[in-house]
DNA sequence: CTATAACTCTCAA
DNA sequence: CTAACGTTGAGAGTTATAG
């Protein structure tokens, strides 16, 4: 029978600003998401003060002002590079790891049942607080539903103790007993709609779910909250899954920093998107298909006119080719275009993806590409990227001013990603 | 009619 | 000072369409 183990970082982007800023310690600290949007990490403290999670900031501006919460625009070059620190830490307790986000792994342990769970819990979290400085709760359980349900008893103190709950060790009673405290709507798989489906239904508690009939959840809902289901019950329907799977569609989109009236500027943010995509269409050695350009007017704003529209373009050959995507792009783009506006947002996404290996070429079309050339020139444009950094090398298309760029007017230092910002950490 | 494509809904971090 | 509300990806189920 399996052992999972869920690791999960405490407060994780709110954590990360707090290391490298000793004056932070005790004090409430937000993580604001992209633009300076929305709270997405509170702080212990924050969450004492009953600010809730997802919250437009310019919302919260009076109580910020009152408590003195000191808010930060998302650093991910930060986050990223403290989540692979915690990474490679807990690849050192268990050979099966599975990253689930950028804060949480799965590990499977049930080779070290002699340790005692709980004990091998103390370690690694001991193990992460000594050598990152990072909290993390976990949660150990025969399956990965009921590892997070752990993790989440730990994180609350509803059980376990010092940020471990193991509920192997558990009695059908105590299970029982403490499902019945815990809003189904905390089950992982169970979101908003669902949970409102359930309530009506009469069902509130974990335990309620985990003893409904199967079968009849199937049919009023789907398969997957059948499998969540048995995972209470201690089945395991769920794997491991070690290898991070190639993606099928890549996106990149941005709402802008300012409303965005011309034709040129989503010119370029269009040409600024592909480029970010094509680059991880490259880095995972395949080609898309087909692109799909979108853009739109600010939903909160009803009061404005609105408008909103996608185009999807199939490629008349399967590409990672920046130029020929951005072409692409662009077309369709002036195409969904219309003047009068204030656009609020644009994105692309490359479709039909597959491995470079698999390339179709065209029966009656003869291939455009020169493929060595554009291969290597494109291999090169990512080499220079990758050392002198992103955007160094870069389509005139995607512009120089970039008025339309996201704010973030609150970045901290990149304290351990770039030398100006270790810099900074040493002048502390 | 069936098989597939296209689209919608839901969820997660 | 203004005005200001994230991004990315997947899976399952439903509906539309082609043959």
């Amino acid at each position: 029978m399996p052992v999972f183990a869920l690791v999960d970082c405490n407060n994780f982007y709110a954590s990360c600003e707090k290391l490298f800023n000793p004056q932070l310690k005790d004090k409430p600290v937000v993580v604001l998401s992209n633009n300076d949007g929305c709270v997405v990490a509170r702080s212990a403290e924050v969450k004492a003060l009953g600010i809730p999670m997802g919250v437009p900031w310019f919302k919260i501006q009076q109580d910020a002002r009152r408590y003195g919460i000191v808010a930060f625009s998302s650093n991910y070059a930060l986050y990223a590079d403290m989540s692979n620190r915690v990474v490679e830490i807990l690849s050192s307790f268990s050979c099966n790891i599975e990253v689930y986000s950028i804060d949480e792994c799965f590990l499977e342990l049930s080779g070290f049942a002699r340790w005692g769970f709980p004990t091998y819990g103390q370690v690694i979290r001991q193990r992460i607080a000594d050598w990152l400085g990072l909290a993390v709760c976990v949660g150990i359980a025969p399956t990965k539903t009921l590892a997070k349900l752990a993790n989440h008893c730990a994180k609350k103190e509803l059980a376990g103790h010092n940020g471990v709950c193991d509920v192997t060790a558990m009695t059908p009673d105590q299970l029982s007993s403490l499902f019945e405290q815990i809003a189904v709507g905390e089950v992982w798989g169970v979101g908003r709609k669902i949970t409102a489906r359930l309530e009506a239904m009469g069902i509130h508690t974990v335990r309620q779910l985990r003893d409904a009939n199967a079968e009849t959840l199937r049919n009023r809902f789907s398969v997957v909250l059948e499998r969540t289901v048995r995972e209470l019950r201690g089945l395991s329907c769920l794997d491991l899954e070690e290898v991070v799977p190639d993606r099928q569609q890549i996106m990149s989109s941005r709402s802008f920093g300012t409303l965005v009236h011309d034709l040129a500027d989503l010119e370029e943010a269009v040409a600024s998107y592909v480029s970010r995509a094509a680059e991880k269409l490259r880095a995972q050695d395949a080609l898309a298909g087909a692109i799909q350009v979108y853009i739109r007017t600010n939903i909160f704003k009803p009061e404005a006119p609105q408008y909103q529209q996608a185009m999807t373009v199939p490629l008349p050959e399967a590409s990672s080719d920046t130029r020929v995507l951005a072409n692409w792009a662009l077309r369709a783009l002036r195409r969904i275009y219309r003047a009068g506006y204030g656009y609020h947002k644009a994105g692309i996404t490359l479709l039909e993806i597959v491995p470079r290996t698999n390339q179709q070429f065209s029966l009656f079309v003869p291939s455009q590409r020169e493929s060595s050339r554009d291969d290597r020139l494109m291999a090169t444009l990512d080499a220079i990227n990758g050392r002198y950094g992103r955007g160094a090398l870069r389509l005139a298309a995607e512009g120089v001013a970039k008025t339309w760029q996201m704010r973030r007017g609150n970045l901290s230092p990149r304290y351990t990603t770039d030398w100006d910002g270790v810099a900074t950490v040493a002048a502390v």
